[in-house]
RNA sequence: GCCCCCGUAGCUCAGUAGGAUAGAGCAUCGGUUUCCUAAACCGCAGGUCGCAGGUUCGACUCCUGCCGGGGGUACCA
């Protein structure tokens, strides 16, 4: 990571200036590198006030250490600074200010140089602003969606869709190769059910024609059968066992089944624009499980318990993870092991990364706690280990008022009535503000389905959400339709103005309260992208937006003494060029960043 | 019982590798359109950051205990 040459001025200047009025300490303190240069950038503060300005370090801790009050230390400090910044060091002319405030050491930069710099770096990298090489030659996986065959798409996917299309996109961004895996649900004992169910009730055999809610229909009218015919359960298990004994009909069926909920699948993901480069699934690893089984046996890690054979987590916190059931079947732990180890054959990934609800989370620990032992076990090199590599990306519960979504009594929120409802919604929006508008189908969707991924995107992970159609539906306030409009605005400027924009333009005319936070904000998205990334955390990308456009959006409708909009596009020439980089700036920030989100960015609503 | 997550304004949430007077949106009330898209902007109001201790120069943030909500707790996934 190149440094940032502001920091780095500024560090510099402090390092020189704990030297010069605490010579003693210094000497004594710089073996442990306490006042290094290097040392100060790393612990270097952003004000969350921009008043405070641009840069804050903060000398409360080195009070004692030096032997003088803080305040004492601020002060001395920040005079020796003030005069090294302006005279010496690599960029004597990036800091304006080295002022003490308290405990703390301010640096205000030199405004037309970082707001230039700026300026240019977004104009001229475009959609590659933000990105960096941090990931090359790294893959990072991202198992997400994960739905299951036969069963409807409920807003309860929502999440872990939303989620890991983002994070695939976020990953990309920073250079790392990124494999967004959709691992489905195409395997199980309710398949055995589904055999039954659709042999008594399916209409005919070859499935065309056939919808996922006529399965769902099916799969309900079981439940319900099931409930008077006990017997039915024991025909399921039956079936079930032919499917993994590989009977023909039976697979034929299941087939049908797979077809069928997967050309559906792909009309929801298309819609939404969510992608994958793996769409694999249970069934995949049916094969591939003994010999994991074996290995684990091998390392001695397995016992027979209760009939069952299980491997022993020697975790008090941990259940004993089951491998195979007393009955011989194998599990979905089995399969998860199973898979971990046949993706690092496959991807030599850098990390992999699971994003599935927290309900889950003793289940991941079993998972990687039983591949750590067997690679202990076996003596497996550290740079080939498997199970540090793996996170499991949790989050919390799409909540629906009162009631439990279950597919078996049928009451479940499809995703695909939110999104329609969505969609429609913004329709009747544009027909009412923009009625004009040429691609009223195509931009109803874009912020139909922006709304509602934005709704799974602004809070935080491991919260749980409810989903109230009221708020999913919003397009006001902190919204994807906010910032999507936001965008829309801005092309509009670019739209309307007759010149070329550069970055070339004089930045002082930039120089008000406004314009100097959203220089600000486009400069820190960079950072915004890389937390998102360390914290697997969409949502700081997401606020990060909402406080650019609203600081933009600032700048956009302020008013002179007289009431007048102080407009961006003016007879004067010069402004106009300048803010109109800051347009064009802004309009690029947020256009990538919904792009990170999974959200598309109109030119036009 | 044990383990994990959550608890911030009336509501929904930011703020979490400790840092300066705790920020938004929604809802309420008031204002802004002869002016680049009012899906916007401005203003008023709204807080014992669940409670109690502890660590620290400094705690919404870290530690401990408790309260409240959710989840998990071997043959479903």
């Amino acid at each position: 990571m190149e440094k940032d040459k502001f920091k780095e001025q500024f560090s510099g200047s402090l390092s020189f200036a704990f030297q010069k009025v605490y010579p003693e300490k210094y000497a004594e303190l710089g073996r442990q590198q306490v006042f290094s240069a290097d040392f100060i950038y790393e612990n270097l503060e952003k004000p969350r006030d921009p008043a405070h300005g641009r840069f804050a370090f903060p000398v409360f801790r080195y009070g004692k250490l030096l032997g003088d009050k803080p305040t004492d230390v601020a002060l001395k400090v920040a005079r020796e600074a003030a005069a090294h910044a302006r005279s010496s060091g690599p960029h004597p002319d990036v800091l304006t200010d080295c002022i003490a405030a308290g405990g703390f050491i301010n640096a205000r930069t030199n405004f037309e140089m970082e707001a230039g710099e700026t300026l240019d770096a977004v104009l001229t990298g475009r959609s590659t602003y933000g990105s960096s090489q941090e990931g090359k030659g790294r893959t990072v996986l991202v198992e997400y969606s994960s739905p299951n065959i036969a069963k409807p798409f409920g807003v309860g996917h929502l999440r872990t869709t939303i989620l890991g299309n983002s994070l695939r996109r976020i990953f990309r961004k920073l250079g790392y190769e990124s494999v967004g895996i959709n691992y489905l649900g195409d395997w199980g004992t309710q398949f055995g059910k589904m055999i039954v169910a659709w042999q008594k009730w399916g209409r005919g055999k070859s499935g065309a024609g056939e919808t996922v809610s006529d399965l769902v229909e099916l799969y309900v009218k079981y439940h319900q059968e099931a409930e008077e015919d006990p017997s039915l359960d024991e025909r399921a298990r039956q079936a079930f066992k032919g499917l993994e004994d590989a009977d023909p009909e039976i697979t034929d069926l299941w087939e049908t089944f797979r077809d069928i909920s997967l050309a559906e699948f792909k009309r929801v993901y298309d819609f939404m624009g969510v992608e994958f480069d793996w769409i694999t699934g249970e069934a995949f690893l049916n094969d591939k499980m003994e010999a994991v089984i074996e290995r684990l046996e091998k390392a001695g890690l397995t016992s027979l318990s209760e009939g069952a054979l299980i491997v022993d987590l020697k975790d008090p916190q941990l259940p004993p993870c089951l491998l195979r059931k007393a009955d011989g079947a194998t599990l979905y732990a089995t399969r998860d092991i199973t898979g971990l180890l046949y993706r690092w054959d496959r991807y030599h990934f850098h990390e992999a990364l699971y994003v599935v609800a927290s309900a889950q989370s003793d289940h991941f620990k079993q998972v990687f706690k039983v591949v750590q032992l067997l690679e202990e076990s076996e003596q497996v090199p550290a740079e080939e280990r498997v199970a540090e590599r793996a996170r499991h990306i949790d989050f919390g519960w799409v909540k629906f008022g009162e009631k439990t979504m279950s597919t078996r009594r049928g009451n479940v929120v499809l995703l695909d009535d939110v999104i329609n409802q969505a969609v429609e919604l913004a329709r009747d929006k544009i027909r009412e503000k923009n009625p004009d508008l040429k691609s009223i189908d195509e931009t109803a969707r874009i912020i139909g389905v922006g709304a509602v991924l934005f709704s799974q995107l602004s809070v935080r992970r491991q919260k749980d959400v409810n989903f109230v159609w009221d708020e999913v539906l919003n397009f006001e306030g902190e919204t994807g339709p906010y910032l999507q409009y936001t965008h829309a605005r801005l092309c509009s400027l670019l739209r309307n103005y007759p010149e070329k924009v550069t970055p070339k333009v004089e930045v002082s005319k930039l120089d008000r309260e406004e314009e100097r936070r959203v220089i600000e904000l486009l400069a820190d998205f960079p950072e915004a992208v890389r937390d998102g990334a360390r914290n697997y955390e969409p949502n700081h990308i997401a606020t990060h937006l909402l406080r650019l456009a609203g600081a933009f959006n600032k700048v956009y409708q302020r008013k002179d003494e007289q009431g007048r909009i102080d407009k961006i596009i003016s007879q004067d020439g010069a402004l106009s060029a300048a803010r109109m980089a800051l347009v064009r700036s802004v309009q690029i920030v947020i256009g990538e960043g919904l792009d990170l989100l999974g959200l598309k960015a109109p030119q036009e609503m």
